[in-house]
DNA sequence: TATAAAGGTGAATCCGCAC
DNA sequence: AGTGCGGATTCACCTTTAT
């Protein structure tokens, strides 16, 4: 299996997550971060791949469609469970769209749920229908391989450490579950902009939580590699991304060159390897 | 059957929920909130009821705990929505503990997702092992009976009224999918207090939020019954509790008498009718 | 200042099955 | 039978922050 891209501490895969997954050793990673496709069944994205086999045997879904994207979410979850190191953790976004599956999917396939972050967007879009609130969060799950598991998470940075912009983090103080970030700005955007891109500051924070230094991250749905980017921004960070459309693999490779010709990285060392 | 308390426009049955629930006719309320219990498997709280039977026909949960508490999601999950009206909608409360299965069961079982609310808890407790975030939020899902319904949802109040407390809310904007709502003060506790009792503003804002004038609201795991005390102080609603701990149903009822012991109900019409 | 908080960790203990 | 191991449970202690 080839690489479509190869650079110091970031890789990327083009290809159907599964399937690349499927070819990866078991335990090779310290952290997974996975934003995954959803509305799988009806038409607003198709990422049907014919790889997919049903491995659904409850038969109690009404939804014909909500069971569809569980066996989807089952089959990845399951396989990004075997790429973990024992101690590795997973962390997952969406929207109620698809968070409610992955959570129960996640529960049920052994994992032990840590958080859910209530990842608040305050310059998030207005409602138009007026009919339901307006969404303005979306939710984080973060969980270890198993109930048994010692899992890493830097403390001290996150209570000590500088969250510019978030309201709600009162510092000094212990990082609570809700987070304010904003999406993510024109400036961060100038490269072009995957449809569910994530704030960079968002994963730096996600990434110094629940990484040490020189471990190995993958997201198999990594879109315009927005966590690739941020580790590497964070330094001594292996990353491994798989994204299945060109144009968004092309996007990754442009940021990432684009970062290095910057000497200086961006972001200073985390600050509890220096208190 | 006979309910352990009557009074005008608020009743409790004493008893399981879901054998209760299931001698109730169909289509009989309009709006169904529920904070259901969790660690139904595990010693923690011992909740389990004979009556319970498994239905659970998928084996793929790994964890037979997870297993069982899906059991027991579904099936009062389904029997609260042969209880609602066509346009009704439901809410549930929880924390990742039991919030994935209830919002997977929910879809799966027909529920058009409406909103997710994050709650966030300004005065939660802190973390004491300091090896993860700090909980401080819970979930609540709202949904109605199915994806053509026509829910009910007051606009103008949310948008406009008055909502003391949320630094979130930007006054004269559209309320959005993030709370802020202190739990219970010790003045609401005077009573004694249920272990998850809800702040009766959080109650306040679903019931305004959610049902029209004269609307019927069933809790089928009503606690101290905060649910129909903050019906009660919104005026003009019918509220049906389910509670199966008699300290519980007691308490209710003295909250309920103390409650008609001051004339002037505590809370204006809602800012809608009168805008 | 004392208190409360549906808490989390990890070592010790207990239990049941395999050899 | 006795030993050993893995899995499940128990419990003392860790340490924070809003009120």
């Amino acid at each position: 299996m080839e690489a479509a891209y190869q650079a110091k501490g970031f890789r990327l895969f083009k290809g159907d997550a599964l399937d690349i997954m499927r070819a990866m050793p078991a335990e090779s990673f310290d952290m997974v971060f996975a934003d995954p496709p959803y509305f799988l069944s009806n038409g607003g994205f198709s990422v049907h791949s014919g790889k997919r086999v049903s491995v659904h045997k409850g038969g109690w879904d009404k939804s014909r469609g909500v069971a569809d994207d569980m066996d989807f979410h089952r089959a990845w979850i399951e396989e990004a469970r075997r790429l973990l190191k024992p101690n590795g953790t997973i962390w997952i976004s969406g929207t109620y769209h698809s968070i409610y599956q992955c959570g129960y999917a996640l529960q049920a396939s052994g994992f032990h749920m840590l958080n859910d972050i209530a990842w608040f967007k305050p310059n998030a879009a207005p409602n138009l229908s007026c009919r339901v609130f307006t969404a303005s969060h979306e939710t984080l799950l973060w969980a270890r391989k198993d109930k048994k598991a010692r899992h890493y998470f830097d403390y001290a940075t996150m209570k000590n450490g500088d969250w510019p912009g978030d309201k709600m983090k009162n510092p000094g103080t212990q990082m609570r579950s809700v987070w304010a970030v904003n999406t993510p700005k024109q400036s961060e955007k100038t490269h072009g902009k995957h449809p569910t891109q994530k704030p960079l500051e968002l994963l730096r924070r996600i990434i110094l939580a629940s990484t040490p230094p020189s471990a190995s991250i993958l997201d198999p749905f990594a879109g315009s590699s927005t966590t690739g980017i941020a580790a590497a921004m964070v330094g001594d960070r292996h990353f491994t991304g798989i994204e299945k459309n060109k144009k968004y693999i092309d996007l990754s490779i442009k940021r990432h060159r684009d970062l290095n010709k910057s000497p200086m990285p961006t972001w200073s060392a985390p600050l509890s390897t220096t208190v």
